[in-house]
RNA sequence: GCGCCCGUAGCUCAGCGGAUAGAGCAAUUGACUACGGAUCAAUAGGCCGGGGGUUCAAAUCCCUCCGGGCGCACCA
């Protein structure tokens, strides 16, 4: 019995209870009668506070009517046994078969295991990173590529229809300060007022001359736009290459310069989507500029969308890119933002109130905060930018995605890059990763001493440490409903280790494989089922965290 | 000044109203002629930033103050 049959089964004891007080519909789901793991092993398996939820509605005191559920609750198959405590506490102790039988139903359920319906038909476009193509991909990007990407894989297993999408914010004048940076270098001269330095852009120049050496012979603002629309498709490649090397991946690449493009009927997407929102009424036009009045939905000043001298500001691209999003079917749009740009946040939310949409329901801004090195933090001002790469070089790609995807996305985080090169317990990446890797070693020593899958007999398995490592198992469907739910994989990693925790603490006590003078029994060949079951879910959480889960380590 | 985020063990951090607030590290002490000791067991460590409020119940929700971070463009 899994704890989602269990609180299907108690919400029809508690309804009829309910009914059989006079009070028939409360309208309860299975979501209300949340089933808790207790801390306290004294308290069983699962525990509710449904009694004591319900009291007050039910006119009843909360001892006595989870008195009564306890009474009804014992007669259910596969319940050992049900005790009420403290102010109204239900506590339901699972019998050993019933509680076991999950870890043959882990095993063939497979990667399928925690997987779930709960964001069933919804549609979401999930943007993040969305960096410029001027330069590489630092720090400042590698948090919001961890969490988005990781977060893509939990809300589409949890049944969401999802697309991951890249911006590119391929347009504007910085690419045209990237190319004039590039062409700089490539001539030998300095680096241009408003450029771009760094020893990546010298790189950059090489490539370009070895590919079109012209642009030392055309007229400047050609050799400008040479040097650019070569820098961008050679810079862009590099940020694919890291983020692939990063285990990141994108459904959707979307070049801002699509919304620029004008159309057959002789508009661009910005002009029709500036026209759409002045069909809504958001729209005024003060001295020679247009604005947008996102003051109507909580900004705290409107924002110019076209200025005086005619030329979109970079609002307008946004305005019609969230637009396309709709366009495209995603009635949910969810933007991953670093902190620095937290004061978009309104500004997006504008946006969609503007256009008709539900700035509450229809757009969500998940704002992000910075990371820090060693307490230093890091920043472009500071000049002590790192790149992704080198970051990768440095820790590689487990143990910075897992570091990064272990911590929720609003709290600050600072990175240890000496914990983070241990290949110990300190680092937790390691311990659950070992962990996985102890499932296959004891699966392969079993192989090896003739412990097969042949029989599963779920009473077998009753030692303490069984017990409580198959009530973590039970709850992998619902951490990654609530993952999902919430926006937050760090809830993931907590539950891998958690899970890696009471599978070192079951191996300690729990042998699958016999001793030299012993035979194999169905013992074993039980023990084996849970053991495979460990490493399946240990698999899937490292999985949706873009972590490798290593045979040997 | 206004807005958003954060403040929990020595450190890094969990804990979307429930029982005695948790984990890892660091400290102290144990367990290898036993499936990988990259592990496990045990001890110690806390006015959950301060103060009010809501509730049967607050680290969690509300208000306020203090401390820290980040933003407040006809830039992109």
């Amino acid at each position: 019995m899994n704890p989602a049959d269990l609180s299907a089964t108690l919400l029809s004891v508690v309804s009829r209870i309910a009914a059989d007080r006079g009070t028939p519909d409360l309208g309860l789901t299975v979501n209300d009668l949340v089933l808790e793991r207790p801390r306290n092993r004294d308290h069983g398996d699962w525990a509710s506070n449904i009694a004591m939820k319900l009291a007050k509605p039910l006119g009843a005191n909360p001892r006595e009517l989870a008195t009564e559920i306890a009474e009804q609750a014992r007669a259910i198959d596969g319940i050992a046994s049900v005790d009420v405590a403290g102010p109204g506490f239900i506590n339901i102790t699972l019998d050993a078969a019933a509680a076991g039988a999950l870890a043959k139903t882990i095993v063939e359920q497979g990667e399928a295991y925690g997987r779930n319906d709960s964001l069933a038909g919804q549609t979401i476009n999930l943007e993040f990173v969305s960096a410029n193509p001027t330069g590489p991909l630092h720090i400042g990007h590698t948090r919001w590529a961890a969490l988005g990407d990781s977060l893509a894989r939990i809300l589409k297993a949890a049944g969401a229809e999802l697309v991951s999408e890249f911006y590119i914010n391929d347009a504007g004048n910085q690419m045209d300060n990237f190319g004039a940076s590039i062409l700089a270098s490539a001539k030998g001269e300095p680096t241009p007022e408003n450029g771009y330095p760094g020893a990546y852009v010298a790189e950059l120049a090489q490539r370009v001359l070895a590919s079109n050496p012209e642009i030392l012979e055309l007229d400047h603002d050609e050799a400008i736009a040479v040097a650019r629309e070569r820098g961008y498709e050679l810079q862009l490649g590099e940020i694919k290459k890291s983020l692939a090397a990063f285990n990141v991946h994108f459904d959707v690449w979307f070049s801002e310069r699509e919304l620029h493009a004008v159309n057959a009927d002789g508009k661009s997407a910005i002009d029709a989507a500036v026209e759409r929102l002045r069909a809504q009424g958001h729209v005024a036009d003060i001295d020679d500029a247009v604005w947008v009045k996102t003051t109507d939905f909580g900004d705290d000043k409107d924002r110019v969308i076209k200025r005086g001298n005619g030329i979109y500001t970079y609002f307008a691209a946004d305005a019609a890119y969230y637009l396309s999003k709709g366009d495209r079917g995603f009635a949910h749009k969810i933007y991953l933002l670093g902190a620095d740009h937290h004061g978009y946040v309104h500004r997006l939310k504008a946006l969609a109130g503007a256009a008709g949409d539900d700035p509450e329901k229809d757009i969500e801004v998940l704002i992000g905060q910075l990371v820090s090195i060693n307490g230093a933090r890091l920043s472009k001002r500071a000049g002590n930018i790192i790149e992704l790469d080198d970051l990768r070089e440095w820790l590689g790609t487990d143990a910075l995605r897992y570091s990064l995807g272990r911590y929720p996305s609003d709290s600050p985080l600072s990175l240890d890059p000496e914990i983070l090169q241990k290949r110990t317990n300190d680092n937790p990446v390691f311990y659950v990763q070992y962990a996985h890797a102890r499932t296959h070693s004891v699966a392969r020593n079993a192989g090896e001493s003739g412990v097969d899958r042949s029989v599963f007999d779920a009473s077998l398995l009753t030692n303490e440490s069984e017990s409580i490592l198959l009530g973590v198992l039970a709850e992998f469907p619902r951490i990654v409903a609530q993952a999902a739910e919430l926006r937050e994989p760090h809830r993931i990693a907590r539950f891998a280790e958690e899970l890696a925790g009471s599978y070192h603490r079951w191996y300690d006590q729990c042998r699958v494989t016999p001793l030299n003078d012993e035979e194999v029994t169905d013992v074993h060949r039980t023990r084996l089922w849970v053991n495979d079951a460990v490493g399946q879910v240990l698999r899937n959480s490292l999985w949706m965290l873009g972590v490798s889960a290593p045979e040997r380590m």
